[in-house]
DNA sequence: CATTGATATGAATCCTACG
DNA sequence: ACGTAGGATTCATATCAAT
């Protein structure tokens, strides 16, 4: 047996994760019902009613009941996420610390737990609370120990060149992209913005990764999963949410950019100092220059460098040169040739360049 | 035995709370310890060490642990607090999903999770995962029905006459609010910013009122609750924190002003139309207007009104005029005297005065 | 077509004092 | 405790009608 991608399943979240294969997805989005708890009717300050949700898939009969409820489901989850994989999970304050809780227990590692900012959230009508204008988003690792993917250089790239941070502010889904049937009301109540999923998928997935996501709805996750070369596996209980989901991803087109295909994430490549020696780069006996050619170093046939003083690898010798405890030192050191400075760092590129 | 107020009790915190009375403080503001687990220490990219937390009293060696702990003082809290008050707990995602998880099971009731979005917080230094740029406040009362003071007019006056919202932008504390020791290091490692403070005992008490932290510090808590012109009960283990709160508090006027006072949450007297109709401020038969005059009902004998159809209130006819299910007749209508428009609400702050 | 104004609506634990 | 009457309360944004 074996999963089957970008496909749509319908039934029971627990039922049908248990069908799925240990250590197959990558990638867990899981928006569950948050327990909301909300008692008779609440009116606008104009006296009309506000719609918020009252569909029984939220209705729990109490803590116990709904701890349950995650733990089965979460508990399915761990199982199906391959040993590297990361896990998202979005509630509020009604229900992110049951969650939060359960998920610690069964040995989910918090990475991070970020914010999601709403600047158009709903107002607090009767002026009692402050307005609650946030969700609460969960992701985790397996266990302690566990590798991931964190597109860390496109994150920040896409923060205006600063590190990505905790709380992100988005709006609410309104508008065009808001689902809504031939009455023209919202199909579902709590339909969550692409630019979330966005942030989500391209931060911990690589291309062709797989995306489950258990509570799927009418299929964010799957467009978004789409647009950017994820495959995605959704698990929904109601057939109305699956037919708009299936129609809205045929929609969509699999045409992610350089960025989002992770150009930036490519690491330098792994080449040692004696392998530039050996093919001729570099030369033992040659000088090493700092940019400023204050700092000078001689190569040695070992791979490291002398100052005259300490024998040390290049990193350290750059850090001695910054009195500091760490340097790279392929960003540090220059060698001269035809009377210019070309950094040494250049060559291991051209030799992987030249070996393919 | 009575709680002694403006001072600042050295011991366990499980151990002295329980010397304290039954519902006897008005608010809580809780700042355990956070379980950050760190192992070994974390180094800066340039190689200096970065003064996390690392002191002893944040060491646990479980979960389980953690989570006893956290019910034990939970526990007492919740049995100091008076009926109708509130407490505010922060923590981080290291802890907030054990503190919150507790507190519900406890019977507390979460008014709203609220987040201090920090615009200066610590990067990561080695960039693997977000930038860890906020904490998490619960507010909650005792049980679900509890009554809570929350003066919101004075929040959204403060917050450019908007409903104050759940996400809070505030810097971490440093500079010259840092306490630093004669070797000019801080003296507590997660002393919290008085801003913070100040929200939160502004927003949630009453002149007067008893302020409680069992987890004192360098007494942030009681130096904005004296401030503000609340009392305070701190109880802290550390002497050499307590020494650095008394000298800090003693520094600090009570000098409340007028807001700080909540002079913006006086409620509107409540003196009723017939009250009004005996005093002469109105009389029986007389015309209501509303203010451009188009809609008109005439005063009744037993303070209600009429359109010629219905007998209704001040409230349920202003409400049939606006086509609306509820509104605010004192605001709505008018009465003619010297042949202008006057509001009917002026005769109630009227009739007050004249009474005294 | 551009601008202005009215209306609709979104994951909500949404009143309180008095009899 | 519980029911009832009094009366206090909304922000950002999209859409659509009117000018």
């Amino acid at each position: 047996m074996g999963n089957i991608e970008n496909t749509i399943i319908c039934g029971d979240c627990i039922e049908e994760l248990k069908k799925l294969k240990n250590e197959s997805v990558d990638l867990i989005f899981a928006d569950p019902p948050y327990f909301m708890q909300t008692e008779g009717e609440l009116l606008r300050t104009n006296g009309t009613k506000f719609l918020g949700v009252e569909d029984l898939w939220d209705k729990f009969d109490s803590y116990d009941e709904y701890d349950n409820f995650c733990f089965n489901w979460l508990k399915e989850c761990k199982r199906v996420m391959k040993k590297n994989a990361s896990i998202w999970v979005i509630g509020s304050f009604q229900n992110i610390y049951r969650i939060g809780f359960i998920m610690q227990n069964l040995g989910f590692w918090i990475l991070n737990d970020v914010v999601w900012s709403k600047p158009n959230a709903v107002p607090n009508f009767s002026g009692t609370r402050f307005q609650n204008s946030h969700e609460t988003l969960l992701w985790c690792t397996k266990s302690k120990n566990s590798k991931y993917t964190f597109n860390y250089k496109t994150m920040k790239y896409l923060n205006g060149n600063k590190q990505d941070k905790s709380v992100w502010d988005i709006s609410i889904c309104i508008g065009s992209e808001r689902i809504k049937g031939s009455d023209g009301k919202k199909v579902h109540s709590t339909q969550k913005p692409e630019k979330l999923l966005y942030k989500i998928i391209l931060s911990s997935s690589k291309l062709n990764d797989i995306v489950l996501d258990p509570f799927f709805g009418t299929g964010t996750t799957g467009a978004v999963a789409k647009k950017l070369g994820r495959k995605y596996i959704g698990i929904e209980k109601e057939k109305k949410y699956i037919d708009v989901a299936k129609m809205r991803i045929k929609k969509i087109k699999c045409e992610p950019n350089e960025i989002e295909k992770l150009s930036m994430e490519i690491k330098p490549p792994k080449v040692g100092i004696l392998k530039l020696i050996d093919n001729n780069y570099l030369k033992v006996g040659e000088n090493l220059y700092s940019k400023d050619e204050n700092k000078i170093c001689k190569l040695l046939k070992n791979g490291y460098v002398t100052d005259g003083i300490d024998e040390l690898s290049i990193h350290k010798m750059s850090a001695k040169f910054l009195s500091t405890n760490n340097h790279n030192g392929w960003d540090y050191f220059y060698v001269k040739r035809l009377n210019k400075l070309v950094s040494i760092d250049t060559f291991r590129y051209e030799f992987m360049e030249n070996s393919i």
